[in-house]
DNA sequence: GGGTTGCAAACAGAG
DNA sequence: TTTGCAACCC
């Protein structure tokens, strides 16, 4: 085919109205003016990555390019709705017009516009992780395996292997090969159970996180027509994060860019943290190769941290196998040490870490100029409970989510079922909530419906138990009165809420408490345009469970931050603390047998140390209690090399009535 | 047969 | 805090 490039007049910089020469060094300002063509900007961290995409998304516009055809993919929601509101600050509303959020959900949108190209109706739902491993032990249970006792993998594993074996492109038989010998005597059965697995969400209209990435791949592939009309109307596309995209997103930016050709990819490879997802940092290399008359620019200017946090990233990084060779340096001048705090238990490390906060507050530091930071999303229960008592209010990122819950996933479960009335774990879900219903006979139900001409009014008539058909009765008139309200996604939400009380008192001990969430649940659901936007924003973005308590709270104190390290990548605060720095932990336990996930976990502690600005505190107990009982502990293994000129050593003492004269350098914790 | 209940065991990271 | 499994009731 003949490409025809339409030109258009061009802006003079002069006569833009932001002074981009100002506001950005050499690099930056180079990757924001660039014009057409492929282009790699390898940042490294705090070099002022966010603000680069920023300022270009505001000089394409300004220069008159459509909002509406350039394309943002980052790596979370929240950062593609940050930056474009930064644009907008700095421009004007046009960059709200800009389309922005991660892969999935640009996927997802264009799946629901083609959806009929690929055998699927506009309504199908999306799974989210614990949906799929749910779908999968119901597959699993089906094909009843059993053999001489040998053990068969769990559902979570299983979820793993198809899980990476989409996102790496690797056939299962030689994944299971090479990272879980232990199962492949299992390989046929677990290919069969996979292929069941992609039966089961085609036949029953939903599709998992890695459908919306395949499907979008294989829709661009398969059908010309779908890839020229998606592709021509992205006139410019920018990829944040590249480091942390994996093999099929690599090719889904060949595919969408495959018309215009002008594709920018911003990342760091010693930032890359999820290759537990199939991400492979090798994307970034391969990029130049892929793309012909690709241009790298770099940026190695710090903007972010004093130099004193650097020489320790610096130093940690030292040890890193495999990567492009970066020091980076900051004008910022030394700040002060950073510190390695140990404490005698978890919960002394918690109280260190409150005291020094309020002792900060007291200074005239905002809280949410705060943030700690962990490996796991339990790491921080304990601190928690700290600062409640203490009454700081604080919103944690990561971790168990609000949606995940199991008294909303009840409630949501009623949701799906009325905008996809095939979901049948749903519909599991929905029926095995009834006094005596399990597994088989919600099957059963579920067949019922399907044979009625309206699913969510079943046909009774055959049910000769009487033990459930009142339930059942009362289940179809929750449908109806759904019906009545359909267009008020909170008035539906609030039914369900009320239908669900009886039940939730039944289930749960502290029902009151899920009771509450449910209800804010309800008030905020009015933000929602429809309830089938409700489930596929949730499913791709869910919500974090702090959210929901802050929502009821009056507090308007802007709050501390508490997230796993995951979570916080592309962040920064002022003060950071980096808690439970133990061996085992951070690097987590079950990377310890292979180099390179050991790896892994050295850039993922990068990352926590580079997100301070100004001071760092990484802290870790002596003396760890587990569920199992107390253990002696040894810090991180990283940590072994670091000098003292690099990061001071704390420790704490109790405060005591007779000896007030504490030792430089040590603090002390008070009740 | 099928449902419920109680106990032992394991527990990441996220779209 | 959840999940798998075995023993126990309808």
């Amino acid at each position: 085919m003949k490409k025809f490039v339409l030109s258009r007049d061009e802006n003079s910089p002069e006569s833009f109205t932001i002074p981009y020469k100002e506001k950005l060094n050499s690099a930056q300002l180079e990757a924001v003016m660039h014009q057409s063509g492929p282009v790699l900007v390898a940042a490294g961290a705090g070099t002022g990555k966010t603000r680069t995409l920023t300022y270009r998304v505001a000089r394409l516009i300004e220069s008159g390019t459509d909002p509406a055809n350039i394309l943002l993919l980052t790596f979370t929601r929240r950062a593609a709705f940050e930056m474009l509101q930064r644009a907008g600050e700095i421009l004007d509303q046009r960059c709200r017009l800009v389309k922005g959020g991660t892969f999935h959900h640009y996927c997802s949108s264009v799946l629901r516009k083609h959806s009929n190209e690929i055998g699927y109706p506009d309504n199908f739902t999306i799974l989210d992780a614990a949906d799929s491993m749910q779908v999968i032990q119901f597959l699993r249970s089906q094909l009843n395996f059993k053999k001489g006792g040998k053990r068969f993998p769990q559902k979570s594993t299983l979820y793993s292997i198809f899980s990476g074996s989409v996102n790496r492109q690797i056939e299962i038989p030689k994944l299971l090969e090479n990272e879980y010998p232990q199962f492949m005597e299992w390989t046929d059965q677990i290919v069969q159970l996979n292929d069941h697995y992609h039966q089961y969400k085609t036949d029953h209209f939903v599709m998992d996180f890695d459908d919306l990435l395949v499907n979008t791949r294989n829709l661009l592939q398969n059908n010309d027509n779908v890839r020229q009309q998606v592709s021509s109307k992205l006139v410019q596309i920018l990829v944040d994060e590249y480091q942390d995209t994996n093999r099929l997103q690599d090719e889904l930016v060949q595919l969408f860019s495959s018309v215009h050709g002008n594709v920018m990819v911003v990342g760091d490879d010693v930032q890359s943290i999820y290759s537990f997802r199939g991400a492979d940092h090798k994307n970034m290399l391969r990029f130049p190769k892929t793309y012909q008359n690709c241009k790298v620019i770099k940026l190695e200017e710090n903007y972010r941290s004093t130099s004193r946090i650097l020489d320790l990233a610096n130093k940690l990084l030292a040890e890193a196998t495999d990567k492009f060779e970066k020091d980076l340096y900051s004008d910022l001048g030394k700040g002060s040490l950073p510190g390695l705090v140990k404490a005698a238990t978890v919960n002394d490390q918690s109280r260190f870490v409150t005291q020094m906060i309020l002792q900060m507050r007291e200074e005239g530091k905002e809280l949410n100029d705060i943030a700690v930071l962990f490996r796991n999303g339990r790491d921080s229960f304990d601190l928690e409970v700290e600062l409640n008592n203490k009454k700081i209010p604080f919103r944690k990122f990561g971790g168990q989510k609000f949606t995940e819950a199991a008294h909303v996933k009840d409630v949501l479960s009623h949701l799906r079922v009325f905008v996809n009335p095939k979901d049948l774990i749903s519909w599991n879900r929905v029926f095995m909530l009834l006094e005596g219903i399990g597994p088989k006979t919600a099957s059963e139900l579920f067949k019922i419906a399907q044979n009625s001409t309206n699913p969510l009014q079943p046909d009774l008539e055959s049910i000769t138990n009487e033990r459930y058909r009142e339930q059942l009765k009362a289940l179809a008139t929750l449908f109806r009165t759904m019906k009545n309200v359909e267009g008020s996604v909170s008035e539906m939400l609030e039914l369900v809420v009320e239908y669900y009380r009886s039940f939730c008192k039944k289930r749960f001990d502290d029902y009151p408490k899920r009771m509450r969430d449910l209800e804010t649940f309800v008030d905020i659901s009015g933000r929602y345009g429809t309830v089938q936007s409700l489930l596929e924003e949730i499913a791709l973005d869910p919500i974090e469970s702090t959210v929901i308590d802050s929502e009821a709270s009056e507090n308007d104190e802007a709050p501390l931050t508490l997230s796993t390290i995951h979570s916080a990548k592309g962040l920064e605060w002022d003060t950071a603390f980096i808690i439970q720095c133990l061996d085992g932990i951070i690097p987590s336990g079950y990377s310890l047998d292979s180099d390179d996930q050991i790896q892994e976990e050295l850039r993922l502690f990068y990352v926590a140390i580079t997100r301070a600005k100004n001071q760092l505190f990484i802290s870790y107990p002596a003396l760890y209690q587990s569920y199992y009982g107390d253990y002696f502990s040894k810090p991180s293994r990283f940590l072994d090399n670091i000098p003292e000129s690099i990061l001071e050593p704390w420790m704490l003492v109790e405060e005591s009535h007779n000896d007030n004269q504490l030792e430089e350098g040590k603090n002390k914790l008070t009740e």
